[in-house]
DNA sequence: TCTTGAACTCAAGTTCACTTGAACTTGAAC
DNA sequence: GTTCAAGTTCAAGTGAACTTGAGTTCAAGA
């Protein structure tokens, strides 16, 4: 490729809309890549913004920077996604948003049942007690799935 | 108060579902209270078993500490909440969660429109493009509201 | 050539909601 | 009186996704 045809920081940041920082973080990643000018500067392809828009989409939906990666690497040839790959992957996306939808919907109908009698209790209430940890009888579904639940590194697995 | 009416950690940790520490960082954030016996250790009123419960309810509709602490603050005498003070409060969180459960919805309706044509285009996607960065004319309402963004301190506020 | 803005590296900082560890004390039971 | 689980404090660590700062170099225009 011809060297005119690659593109400066400046340019990737002011048309990608991210910061000189993330697009550095997400090199270093590995979810990007970079040419080097003599000097040592960054020398994007233009494919990068294509990357640098399927990163910001993939973030919009909830992905972490990791299953970015996977989801970028699951592309062949580490290609930029093709409109085939695009329509596999948003049917993917897709069913992870109607999942966060309906555990939000549970939430919201636990919280009506709720709003009737008042109780807040430790025992019975689902509300305040999703993981059924004092349930009296194994009732059903947990009202929120991890996706959705405060993302917090530490109470991951430790359910209390 | 008699004395025997106060809960000592273990009992409030295993009634509640929350760590010793969890407790601790709650009594330091100002969201429950304790006293002390003789030897310097916590002993608790039974009212603070109602205050994690509505505590932990909170946390799952997503508010902050700094909500939580808010919205208890609200109560009149920093009172437990009565029937009342939930009624007002769930509808509040119940406005959240419908939010929450719409921006989602508008995520996904962009997500099934973005499937057909594959674009993925910085400029013109909205999908890619939530914030309108680079729209080409004012067009609608963001995608995701604040409180779905992934929640990253550095990330808010500046927009990119 | 000079200047100046853009870019570089590398380490350390940020936020949130806690947890962990070390070193020590309490208090209830035997 | 002894024991030991349960409790205490305080500082530091965790993870994600970057940002900030310090100090240095590049590269394009005048």
């Amino acid at each position: 490729m011809d060297a005119r045809d690659l593109l400066p920081m400046g340019e990737i940041t002011s048309r990608s809309g991210f910061a000189a920082s993330a697009i550095r973080y997400y090199e270093a990643e590995g979810l990007i890549d970079a040419h080097r000018s003599g000097g040592g500067q960054r020398r994007f392809e233009r494919s990068v913004l294509r990357r640098l828009a399927f990163i910001r989409a993939a973030s919009n939906v909830g992905l972490s920077i990791e299953e970015i990666r996977d989801e970028l690497g699951r592309l062949p040839g580490n290609r930029t996604p093709t409109k085939a790959d695009w329509h596999r992957i948003s049917r993917h996306w897709g069913r992870r948003l109607d999942e966060q939808i309906a555990a939000l919907q549970r939430l919201k109908v636990g919280l009506d049942g709720c709003i009737g009698c008042g109780c807040l209790s430790l025992r019975s209430c689902a509300f305040s007690n999703p993981d059924d940890v004092h349930a009296e009888d194994g009732a059903g579904a947990r009202l929120l799935p991890d996706s959705l639940r405060r993302p917090h590194p530490t109470r991951r697995g430790s359910s209390a």
